[in-house]
DNA sequence: GTCTATAAGCCGATAGAC
DNA sequence: GTCTATCGGCTTATAGAC
């Protein structure tokens, strides 16, 4: 267990590093609180300092992951060439091109909320579905603005794929069920009539 | 603590159905071996004479929900009316209603992947993908008998809707994401073309 | 096959010094 | 704000009697 003790950064950071860190490699209940202190190169009693239980911490686990992965998958979906429905399939490319690296373990959020699931209202739980509202709402003001007609629902069905290959490919270990081309074949399904309407049987 | 002690059923089962309840409603690391022999009504001993080990005793209590859960699915499927996505939105549709009772709890299967994702080569991870793999061959073979043009590409593409159909509704406990009608508009994109090309635009 | 008893260690959290 | 030291309880697994 590397001692992670940068002096630059602020001790609180360094916990929330080392806890991302284990928490996500092993789940919550296998990492003790005394394994997150040691990591960062702190005792326990600062960590209390800093978080007054393993839940806050845990929380505040979640909360780092937030922004910084919302931010990576608009990234994939702006940078991306092509009609709407390529570019949201470039989402799925990037993740499988990320769950083969031999540390991907799935999604934080949804491994979290499985974990916990006999603790409904725990504060983590609650970052984690507020984490999928905002995606939930990026993709919808973003189908709306392209002219689909019920954006909400596509945007649903969306994250129906999403989370779904993040729980297939981590039960699997086999990212190729992210290449199936779901997100392409609803969304043209949801596209406008005027849309180019293409061979179907080919493929 | 309630005691399952009925005499009628053998030492085995009593202590299977009793991890079945602990480890399905609270997780598995969160389940300690002593609260399984409490519910089944034997004593720790007993329980390791049954089982080698804690990871044993997790890896039964998954094999005994592969067959019953594999064959409410096929039950489902078979009982419905109407056209194949029909029937197939129909798996969805009783899916939504067992997830409105207080009691449910997401995928087993899938919950234990995820609490387990750092132990991949665990016994009980394999039974939870040979399980789905069970689930992906049955679609497949069913859309094959339909006509569809690749039926294993739509198997997987319904089995990515499944999976994350559990995972959504677990973390915002909403079944309501069970009812977008994805299944049907993925199946219906993938039905041969003779078939009715209805009105899109319209709902 | 089931019991009582216990090993050996890890758990989250806290007390009090500086 | 960080340290040393420790509490009481719970963990998986095992020994030996019957």
């Amino acid at each position: 267990m590397t001692v992670m003790a940068r002096p630059g950064i602020p001790t609180r950071e360094r916990i929330i590093s080392a806890a991302n860190a284990l928490f996500y490699n092993n789940g919550i209940r296998a990492v003790s609180v005394d394994a997150v202190a040691a990591k960062a190169g702190v005792t326990k009693r600062t960590l209390y300092y800093h978080f007054k239980s393993k839940d806050d911490l845990v929380a505040a686990y979640l909360a780092g992951r937030d922004q910084p992965n919302l931010a990576l998958f608009r990234k994939w979906f702006s940078e991306a060439q092509g009609s709407l429905p390529a570019k949201v399939e470039a989402i799925f490319r990037h993740l499988a091109r990320s769950a083969r690296h031999p540390k991907w373990n799935g999604c934080g959020f949804l491994r979290t909320a499985a974990e916990l699931a006999n603790l409904p209202g725990h504060p983590a739980i609650k970052i984690g579905a507020a984490h999928k509202k905002k995606f939930e709402e990026w993709l919808r003001a973003t189908f709306a603005e392209e002219g689909i007609v019920e954006p909400l629902r596509l945007a649903r069905q969306i994250l129906l794929l999403l989370d779904g290959s993040f729980a297939v490919v981590l039960l699997h270990r086999d990212p190729s069920y992210m290449e199936t081309e779901a997100a392409h074949a609803l969304i043209e399904a949801a596209l406008p009539v005027r849309a180019s309407r293409r061979v179907r049987a080919g493929r």
